[in-house]
DNA sequence: TGTACATTTGCACAACCATTCAAATGAAAA
DNA sequence: TTTTCATTTGAATGGTTGTGCAAATGTACA
């Protein structure tokens, strides 16, 4: 039997278990990484913020994207189905729009935080 | 000589002229994405949620994350180069920390749009 | 000096992901 | 109905990335 081989050893335990509580309250990490990764990337974040500016048909995103339709068509139902877009038809053409308009509030803070840097 | 292959077909001239000039100002969507990228992964949250609350050795980190000590100071070097943490060696231990308390502002953000859908 | 231990680093690998092409769907117009 | 066109979908792919293992670094202590 192989000792304390792999033993994780902890330093200070009592600020660790104080942290542990503190981090305990509030959504998972996963569940907020998982939210932020629908932002972590160009294609997905230039369509939310042109969607913040006006509704706009999927061939008109292509041109503000710089993408291929299809491609665009495939972010656009990652973000539906995380509920940060949504759409209506007419006829031929799909409108997106955001869900949740409070999402730019989030995007200001990065932006500051970059301007800042 | 294919004719019209690929082209672009905007359908609202207008409205994309307008939102394209209105997404050119403030950061890129690529430095922005590569903002979020940092923050858009359960470790390396759980590593800032922790850091939120106190300064901590790299030991104690892995106990709160629950990832190998190697797999942490990867990820501890990645959020360096990104500016978000920073650390002071005091004899074998390294202990770090936030570099910039107010992103938590931007998870308080985020967990509050978490809990509201 | 040598030992012990916290941390870092290089390498490797499995898993994930953004993108494109080609084909399918569906709705309006001819 | 047939054609046209906007959009979606499925499959394939090249690239990225989070992780662990093993070795290296560096510091304190005997």
């Amino acid at each position: 039997m192989s000792s304390d081989v792999c033993d994780i050893s902890i330093i200070h335990q009592d600020e660790v278990d104080r942290v542990a509580k503190a981090m305990a309250s509030g959504p998972s990490a996963s569940a907020m990484a998982d939210f932020l990764k629908a932002l972590a990337d160009p294609t997905r974040l230039k369509v939310i913020q042109a969607l913040h500016h006006a509704e706009l048909c999927v061939c008109d995103l292509t041109a503000l994207v710089g993408i291929s339709v299809s491609g665009l068509s495939h972010q656009l139902r990652y973000l539906r189905n995380k509920n940060i877009v949504k759409f209506r038809k007419e006829g031929k053409l799909a409108y997106y729009s955001l869900t949740d308009e409070h999402i730019s509030q989030l995007l200001d803070l990065v932006s500051e935080h970059i301007n800042e840097s």
